[in-house]
DNA sequence: GTGGTCTAGACCACA
DNA sequence: GTGGTCTAGACCACT
C-alpha cells in the first residue's frame, strides 16, 4: 500500500481558483491579484503562486499580459467548462469510490436519493466525517 | 485557505482494513494480522500498527485477545455497518462538494444519472483527475 | 490467579486530572498545561503526556484547540459528571470486594454506618493498609 | 506525583489467602499446600511461595510446623479476624477515596443506599471500570 | 509468539 | 509556542 500524500500546495490553489470561477465568484475577463498578492492572501510562497498561475495558463484557464498581471481567460463559456470539470471529477471520484464499496450505479443513485436534504445530512457527516473518511 | 495535509497513516490503514471489511476481503471474527507483520506489510513502524487497532478496538471495529491477536469483531452485522459508515461518509462528502459548486439535490441526481457506464468513466477520468480535483 | 498490575501511567494520569475536575481544583474552560509542561510535571516523556490528552478528548472531558493548548471541556455540568463517575467507580469497587468477603448490602451499610469517624480511621488504617488490602 | 506501583507479588498472594479464610473456602486448623505446589499453582517462584507463609506466619495467620508443612492457625476466631480485617481495609480504603472527592460520611451513606442492588450495579460497572478508576 | 506501554527524539502544521 | 504524528527500540505480561 501506498500512503496518501497531500496534493502540492499550488494544485489546491489552482483547484481553489477554478472552483471560485466554476461557483460564479470570480469571471471571465476579471483580473487576478498579484503573485506576490496572491502568495499573501493564500500564505504562499511567491514562486508557488506564480507557479498556479502557470498551471492556469497551460490549462487554457488565465491568460498572462505582460506587464498587466493575470487574467482570467474571457470565455463566456468558461464558467460552464470549470463546473463541469469540478462537478465531473467529483462525480467521477464518488462513483468510483462507490464502485469500490461494491455498489452499483443502480443502488448508487438510490442510496443518493435518500439523502434528501443536503443540508442537514452535510452537517450532521461533518462531525462524524474524520472516523470515516480519513480525508 | 486551509491546505489540505495527508490524514495520519495509522487513519488511512484503519480506514483500509474498514473498507475490507465493508467490501467482504474480511470477515467478521477473522484474525488480523499481527501488529509486527502489519506493521511489515504496510511498511509503518509497529507502534503505528498497534495504534490501528488500537482506534480499531475503539471504534468497536475490532477486539484484541491478550497474547492470542487481533480480531473482528464477530458480529454479523458487522459488514453491513462498515458498507453503511463509509457510503455515507463517501456520500456526504460528494454532496458536500457538489454543493459547494451550486448544485442542487435534483440536479445531482441527474449528473448522476448521466454517466451511465462508471467503467469508461473511471479510466478516462483517471489521468485527468490530478489535474481536477488534487485529490 | 492474576496478578494486578499497575495502571498504565497515562490512565494514572487521566484519573488524576479528572479526580481535579471532580473536587473543583481545575475548572471547566480552564487551559490545562501544555503537552511538555504535564510532562515536566509529572516527570513523563512528552508522548506519555500527548497520550493523556488524547484520552481525555476521547472521553470528552477536554478539548485541544490547535497551536492553542488543551481546556477543560467548558460544561457546566462536568465537575458534577466526573463527581458521579468517580465515585459510582469507587462505589462500585467498594461493594464489589466486600460482597467477595460475604457481605450483602445490608450489612455493608451497617459497617459503614459504624466508621463514625473517617478522619481517626482513615489515619489508623493507613499503616496497615499495605499488609491488608495490597495495592 | 508518584505512580502506583503494583504490590509485590507475595503480598498479593498473602492477601489472596487470607481472603480465602474470611470467606470460608479455607479453614482454621488446615494444612496449606506445600511451597513448592503454592508456587506451581499460583505460577510464582517457590522463593516467592516460601516469603508467603513467612509473612502468613509473622501476621499469625499460619505456623509451620518443621517437616510437616504449614497450617492455618487453629483459631476458632481467625475467621473473623480475617474478614474483620479486610472489611476494615476496604472500608478505610473507600472512604479515604471518597472523603478525597469531598463527601462526607452523610452523602457517603447516602450514595451506597442508592446502589441498591449490587448484582446489578457490580456488573454494569465491570465494563466501564477501566475508564473510571485505573486499577 | 501476542498486544500494551514507555522513552527518546524527530518533524510538521497551526497560531 | 501549541498539539499531532512517526520512528526506533525497549520492556512487560499473557499464551
Amino acid at each position: 500500500m501506498q500512503f496518501d500524500a497531500s496534493a502540492p500546495i499550488y494544485q489546491q490553489v489552482v483547484t481553489a481558483i477554478k472552483k471560485e470561477i466554476a461557483s460564479g465568484t470570480i469571471h471571465p475577463g476579471d483580473k487576478l491579484p498579484s503573485c506576490r498578492d496572491l502568495a499573501v492572501s493564500y500564505r504562499i510562497n511567491p514562486n508557488t503562486a506564480a507557479r498556479v498561475y502557470q498551471v492556469l495558463e497551460a490549462q487554457e484557464v488565465a491568460e498572462t499580459r505582460r506587464g498587466m498581471g493575470t487574467y482570467v481567460r474571457d470565455d463566456p463559456q468558461l464558467k460552464d467548462t470549470m463546473l463541469r470539470e469540478m462537478a465531473d471529477g467529483y462525480t467521477a471520484q464518488y462513483i468510483r469510490e462507490m464502485k469500490g464499496l461494491g455498489f452499483d450505479r443502480e443502488e448508487l443513485l438510490k442510496i443518493l436519493a435518500e439523502w434528501s436534504d443536503p443540508e442537514e445530512q452535510t452537517k450532521e457527516d461533518a462531525g462524524n466525517r474524520k472516523e470515516k473518511t480519513d480525508a
